[in-house]
RNA sequence: GGCCCAUUCGUCUAUCGGUUAGGACGCAAGAUUUUCAUUCUUGAAAGAGGGGUUCGACUCCCCUAUGGGCUACCA
């Protein structure tokens, strides 16, 4: 095998956000690339005119920009093969499929869709193939004056492969090993219509991959039967030589029951599909996108990558440089993946906890800005650094810190029943006036103090605390009670303790 | 229906003929803690079924079952 430059280009039709699943065949591809110092190329097919999405080629690049994956040639960036929007090389295709048409292994048909749609009614198992082609109205039945006259008129045809029966034809696929399927069950697929003058994925796809020197083709499981008449159309241009090698990547499946994951499973589940936010330009619908949704994007990476591959280390954090120097196709595995949204918490939890505390704070500060608090910048840090390894993402850092910036408007049920009890007002009020005297209001202070005072007084440490704990968070929970307490001060401590004193010596 | 691909704990997976079948998420229990978490320890949890091949199969082959994909003038 002669050495090959690795090139690899990951191509999606604009017609819609970008799938989970298409950022995973995205980011194997990357990997790919990287690992063999190879180039990674974008290329937008949007060759179906009716399904056009705008916005949608705009979200695809925002989406890996976020990702932290980077194209090295393609739309947005440019190169030696632009351009790489397949609307912009009608001319290039055009040339190829009459190339295929004058050495006779294409045909011209005429038949419209709806006289093939009456065709697959009536006929069991109809496909336009070797045994049907000759019942169909196109250049091999019809004369060639005939044909030209039609085209003449104007009369919308397609272009057609014409397959050979009874071959067997040997895909290799670098995942799955060689797959072999009869020529006799693949169809005279169309290659060009001439109503939008575009050709279809088949046709466009070969040829963009041979004319961008295209090394290996990476792709999701759903290509694998249109694989054979891929290396047809190679063997017809004659391109054989230079043919990519195939790997055909396992789908991801629903969380639960039946079927590949769908947009429809996120709204049902409540977890992101998408990578961003989309909102649909038409319905206007909103779907949710991990980056919205409070991810990291080096998370999801990671996440993404571990499903359906795996490097053989219990090691299951990896940065994207270890994934580039770990991945290898060999490891792909053959099913598909069921997608675990917990593990994907998980992962960004990991992610979180080893940010530093500057990092989180700079996220965070943003949030409570919408919640129209001030807080320097310090402080802020100071109070992620005590829970910070509590939440899976930075959003769920108000629940854990609304008590640091905001006292308690009311007492949590469960935590009074449990650790309110009868000799708490009278503690409390006690504590009260220990802590009046406390000049030095630091966290060492202060719990040396108390501790002292609880210790002298024979109380029981725990019962105080909790008690102590309600008053100030408003229920049992939160970091080291002295650290809340040094954050807030002593005005605000001696305060609250007061008004929860007033609010539930009701109680008792 | 036809064709193709797949099948190890609930989930993601390791194992590339010989292992007490390993790890992680989740779950459960315990420890630590003034609370809640975190953390730590421990536990339950798997080779779809049936035939072969072999001294020996999770691993190789066949059948069945199940799951998935494709079957458009969509990609």
């Amino acid at each position: 095998m002669a050495e090959r430059k690795v090139r690899v280009r990951f191509a999606p039709s604009p017609t819609g956000p970008l799938h989970i699943g298409g950022v995973r065949t995205a980011l194997y591809n990357y990997l790919f690339a990287k690992k063999h110092n190879g180039d990674f190329i974008l290329r937008i097919e949007d060759t179906d005119s009716q399904r056009f999405v705008p916005g949608a080629e705009e979200y695809i690049i925002e989406s890996f920009d976020w990702l932290g994956i980077k194209f090295d040639e393609g739309v947005g960036i440019g190169g030696p093969h632009a351009p790489y929007r397949q609307s912009e090389r009608k001319t290039i295709y055009k040339k190829y499929v009459d190339q295929l048409l004058d050495a006779g292994l294409a045909y011209i048909a005429f038949d419209t869709p709806e006289e093939l749609e009456v065709k697959r009614l009536a006929i069991p198992n109809f496909q336009y193939d070797a045994h049907t082609r000759m019942g169909g109205v196109n250049s091999l039945t019809l004369s060639k004056e005939e044909v030209e006259r039609r085209m003449a008129d104007g009369e919308k045809y397609v272009v057609r492969v014409k397959i050979e029966p009874n071959e067997d034809i040997e895909v290799n696929d670098l995942i799955r090993g060689k797959v072999v399927i009869n020529s006799s069950v693949l169809d005279d697929k169309v290659l060009y219509k001439a109503a939008d003058e575009l050709p279809t994925y088949h046709l466009a796809n070969i040829v963009d991959d041979h004319l961008m020197e295209i090394s290996h083709v990476i792709r999701g499981e759903e290509w694998l039967p249109s694989a054979p008449l891929h290396v047809l159309l190679y063997r017809y241009f004659g391109w054989t030589d230079t043919m990519p090698q195939f790997a055909h990547l396992p789908l991801l499946l629903k969380p639960e029951g039946n079927g590949k994951l769908s947009k429809r499973d996120g709204d049902r589940l409540g977890f992101p599909v998408f990578p961003l936010q989309w909102k649909d330009p038409k319905s206007g619908d909103v779907s949710q996108g991990y980056r919205e949704a409070g991810y990291l994007p080096d998370a999801v990476v990671n996440f993404l990558a571990l499903l359906g591959w795996n490097p053989g280390l219990d090691q299951e954090i990896f940065s994207m440089q270890d994934l580039i120097n770990l991945f290898s196709l060999e490891r792909v595995s053959k099913s598909g993946a069921r997608f675990d949204y917990e593990k994907a918490k998980w992962f960004n939890h990991e992610y979180l906890i080893n940010k530093t505390d500057d990092e989180v704070a700079n996220m965070y500060i943003p949030i409570l800005k919408e919640k129209n608090i001030s807080c320097g910048f310090e402080k802020v840090k100071h109070i992620v650094s005590l829970v910070k390894s509590r939440v899976n993402f930075v959003k769920e850092l108000w629940d854990q810190t609304s008590f640091f910036f905001e006292s308690p408007t009311s007492y949590d049920e469960k935590s009074l029943k449990k650790r309110w009890k009868q000799e708490s007002p009278a503690q409390m009020s006690e504590l009260l006036d220990v802590l009046k005297e406390i000049s030095d209001f630091s966290a060492e202070n202060t719990e040396k103090v108390v501790l002292g005072w609880i210790e002298s007084k024979g109380y029981n440490l725990g019962g105080v605390m909790n008690a102590f704990r309600i008053t100030i968070v408003g229920e049992a929970k939160g970091p080291h009670m002295f650290d809340i307490t040094a954050i807030i001060g002593k005005e605000e401590t001696v305060s609250r303790l007061g008004k929860a004193i007033k609010e539930l010596s009701a109680l008792n």
